[in-house]
DNA sequence: CTGGATCCCAACTGATACTG
DNA sequence: CAGTATCAGTTGGGATCCAG
């Protein structure tokens, strides 16, 4: 008990841990990031509504959450709009834009590779282990 | 208990749900999954152990859940060898390695950019939103 | 020596309700 | 319309024990 309380941030001494490759799939190993960020890639700046209805399997928290976080990272800016109601933009920043474009290295990646792991899934599925 | 066989699979309508781009994400995305490509991927064949000491920070859970994981995807090949003491070999797959090839895109990526996420963050933190 | 099985806690996720 | 707060369900991850 209260061993809990010492969050003692084990002596990770692996590799990558203090590599900023492992911070990045932090961000987009992220579900609902690495959407937005095709999202905002393909359909240019957009609004929360928009958005909300674009991923669709979103909520409310998970949206929010996630323009936070790609906001504070400087992947995206968040231009408000004072009118009546209140109208809020998301835009990709150069920086987002050129993780898109690593993000679709990894969208041909799984294109061409993916079905070989189908594959082999299904083997491995079918040798019953 | 029993609920978990629901699996509903809610009807996510988002573009990339059915994309392979969105199961590759989960595949690398993936803490420990990303740290063995990669540890495989420099030193070559490894064993369970040397896997073990080698990635340091993670449980034998974790260790064989994701190499259990990476072999049904075809990634590594798991090899027995059935001697007094049994030794168990795990080699990246060429499928791995092509993965491996993209990792390291990311790894550029991130090498590049990073230093501008972290400006970023440091930014808006100290806006005191 | 490998790694499967179990228990347990912490974190994340998501639905709903509410506010400016 | 945009966003926050709360609460409940689910999952992930780690330590330990045990089996081959």
């Amino acid at each position: 008990m209260a061993t809990s309380a010492q969050r003692p941030e084990p002596h990770f001494n692996a590799f990558a841990v203090s590599c900023p490759s492992r911070r990045l799939l932090d961000t987009i190993g992220d579900k609902w990031v690495s959407l937005l960020i095709v999202g905002l890639g393909l359909h240019g700046p957009l609004r929360y509504s928009e958005l909300s209805s674009l991923i669709a399997g979103v909520s409310q928290k998970m949206l929010t959450q996630s323009l936070r976080r790609m906001e504070r990272d400087g992947l995206v800016t968040r231009t408000v709009t004072p009118s009546i109601p209140v109208r809020v933009d998301y835009e990709l920043t150069p920086l987002g834009q050129s993780l898109l474009e690593v993000m679709c290295r990894l969208k041909e990646w799984a294109e061409v590779h993916m079905p070989q792991v189908e594959a082999a899934r299904a083997t491995y599925d079918a040798a019953t282990h």
